[in-house]
Parts: C-alpha cells; sequence; structure tokens
DNA sequence: TGTACATCAGTGAACGCGCGTTCACTGATGTAC
DNA sequence: TGTACATCAGTGAACGCGCGTTCACTGATGTAC
C-alpha cells in the first residue's frame, strides 16, 4: 500500500499502489480536456507523476488505456439509461426519458461520448468494451420492445423500433455536438433541449 | 499553363498550372485512404509532386485545404438529396428516397462523410462551408415541410420534423459506420441497409 | 522468525519518426514602357 | 515588338516538436525454506 507515502508526504518511488486506477483517472482528465485526438499517453502518464513507460505495465499502449476509459462511460450511460427505463408507469414516457437522458449524458460528457464512436482508437476485441456496449444498448431495447424481450443481436431486423429510437437520439447528439444547429456551443446546447421533445414526438414507437 | 510540359515529360518545375484542384485531388484520395486522423498536408504534397512548403500559397494550413474538400463534399452531399427529392410525386416516398440517399453517401464517402463533421479539423468560419452545409440542410428541410417552406436557422423549433428526420439518418449512419451494428464492416452496411427502411418507418412524417 | 532470492512495477535517458513550419532562394510569368 | 523588372508560385534543406517505444536499470514486495 502507498498510504503511508501519502501520509508521509514522501514521493513514492516504485510500486505507485494503484497505478492502474491513477493513469485512468488521470487520462479521463486530459480527455476531458483535450478531446481523444489531442490525447496523448505521454501526457498522461506525466499527470500521473509517472515515467513515459510505466503505462506499458498496466496497459498495453494508448489504445489500451482509452478502451479502459471507453468501458467506463458504456457503463456511465448504459447506467443511465437503466435509471431513465424506471422513471415512470407510462412507458411511452421512459423511453422518452431515456431519449433526454442519452442526449443529456452526450453534451455533458462531450470527450467521453466521442471517446466511445472512436473505434479506431479503441480495442474492437476487447471483451469488457464488448459488454459494456451491449449492457447500453439492451437497456435501451429493454424499453422499446418491452420488459421481457431479449436482448438480441443489433443487426436483427426485430430490433427494429429500438435501432430506430437510438439512432434518433444518437444523431440528435452528434448534430449538436458537431455544431449543426449554430456555431456557439452555450446556445446549441439550450437549442438542444428545447428542440428535443419536438423531435422525439416524431418518433412513432 | 503547363500542357507543354505534359506532353514533352519534362517535370514541370515552378508554376504547376493548377495546383489547387490538383492538391485538393491529392488530398482527397489520401483521406479516403486514411481518414480524416491520419491525414497530412506533407503527404498530400508528396502526392501531389510538389515541395511541402508549396500549399501554403493556395491554402493557408492543412486546415483550410480539408475545409476546401468538406465543401465539396457537403455539395456533393446537397447535390444526391436534391436529387433524391425529385424521384416521385409522393412526398412520403420522397422523404424516404433522401433518407435512403444519405445513408448511402455516408456509407460510400466514410473519409469525406467523417470529415465533414469534424469540426476540430474544419475552418468554421469559412464561407463556402456554411453555405455548402446549409445547402443540404435545405433541401432536406425543403422537402420534410413543404415546397414553399424558406430555409430557416436549424435552431428554430419550426425545423423540429426536419431535425428530426436529420437526427435519424446521420444517427443511423453513424452508428453503421462506427460498428455498431456489427464487427465485419461488409456485414454491417448489409445490415444497415436492410434495417435502413424498417427504421424509416418510424419516423412519423 | 530470519534470510535469500525471484518477481514485479517502476525509472529515466535515448532513439527514431513524421509532422508543420520557416527560410533564403529561384525561375517562370505578366506588365509597363 | 523588345526589354526591364516586379510579382508570383514554386524549391528543398533545415528546425524544433511531441510522440510512442526501447533499453538497461533499480528498488520494493512476496515467497520458500
Amino acid at each position: 500500500m502507498a498510504r503511508n507515502f501519502d501520509t508521509v508526504k514522501i514521493k513514492p518511488h516504485y510500486h505507485h499502489g494503484d497505478l492502474r486506477a491513477a493513469l485512468i483517472e488521470a487520462a479521463e482528465g486530459l480527455l476531458a480536456e483535450c478531446g481523444p485526438d489531442r490525447f496523448s499517453l505521454r501526457e498522461a502518464a506525466r499527470r500521473a507523476g509517472v515515467s513515459p513507460a510505466a503505462p506499458k505495465h498496466h496497459f498495453h499502449d494508448a489504445r489500451g488505456l482509452l478502451t479502459a476509459i471507453a468501458v467506463r462511460a458504456f457503463d456511465d450511460l448504459a447506467a443511465r439509461l437503466e435509471v431513465a427505463a424506471e422513471g415512470s408507469d407510462d412507458r411511452i414516457e421512459c423511453i422518452r426519458a431515456q431519449g433526454r437522458a442519452y442526449v443529456r449524458f452526450a453534451l455533458d460528457e462531450r470527450a467521453r461520448f466521442d471517446l466511445m464512436w472512436r473505434t479506431a482508437l479503441l480495442d474492437g476485441e476487447d471483451a469488457e468494451l464488448d459488454r459494456a456496449g451491449r449492457r447500453a444498448f439492451a437497456a435501451l431495447d429493454r424499453l422499446v420492445r418491452g420488459k421481457d424481450a431479449v436482448a438480441l443481436a443489433r443487426d436483427d431486423p426485430a430490433t427494429a423500433p429500438s435501432v430506430a429510437c437510438w439512432s434518433m437520439v444518437h444523431g440528435f447528439a452528434r448534430l449538436a455536438l458537431d455544431g449543426s444547429f449554430g456555431l456557439d456551443e452555450k446556445a446549441a446546447a439550450r437549442a438542444a433541449e428545447a428542440l428535443l421533445p419536438l423531435v422525439l414526438d416524431r418518433l412513432s414507437l
């Protein structure tokens, strides 16, 4: 444990304690500031107070670290969607609440949301990433197709209603984030909030 | 003119003839191969057979060149949407055809479509980019809200039906491109083609 | 309980890479007289 | 029509940058006896 180092304020050398978690935390901060494009493993290591070679022991490379972050992000999103699904007795109202939660997550957590879909930066073979992604989609699919539906492959035609919902909120979020509703970021967010219920009304559920 | 050089097969030095166009062409090829992330001005210059400093005379920097490419891409997309809007007497059928055209453009022209929404790589102040972007949205808006509607600001609540359409096709395209419908790229494209009509059916127009 | 030793998790200097950009320059072109 | 000259559109070598990665190493930790 690094506890004694922390209290005695001596810089811990070798055996950080929980470098894996510290790196993820530092990397999430860096990501939030710079976005996925300007992210660098060196800078993440620097922020964690560790040498540039240290991350290799925990994550093979930048992709590994970013994948770990994306897993957490998908789990976060899934958790929010699961909460939203329980908010009302009215199924339609739940779906709409879930849509709002999806868009709000995208707007609130812009850099993480961006990362989640930048598959070139992630390890597509990662089992955890697959699990977390499916968990998020399952939260949506379960609600749209009814409580008892089994979460199937995403390319199953039976999931069309879910894919339609997903497409609409995802596309809306992306357009808002990518500035298609106006130049000013604040104004775009406000416009998006106002527009979203009207847009969700155009979904036949 | 460089014509005499071309016929006599002597490498033209200085005064290329139409370097601006040649750079755009080379850059579009590079973009198609590498995507927006691995694009580099040096490599584009290399492919155009010109020194790394040459692009500066025509485009201030990489952003300028990419912006020019994005303008062409938006014009291309707009032209396809305009054609699709004329394909039938049935308005609903036209809207669906336009949606299919939008998604097909995204799948066919993946790198350019990606670039169009990577606003960090583009010059948001560019008037041509603004014009071309508005042209594409106007093609959609005109059709969804009726032939006589004036194209308004995108954040106007009255455009909600158009924004809903746009969100759905855009989100669907993005999810397909970003691998959310399955890992294999070919299979994802096929699944997307099959799923798209079912998804468009969930739009109340 | 004490000691020897393997293993684990770090260090930090160094390397090579491709990048965007700068620099002094050069040669073709267009224009004024 | 010919010539002088400014301007324009390139050259190509060089610079500095931050990056990911490699390397030999070091010191703390856990384990076997």
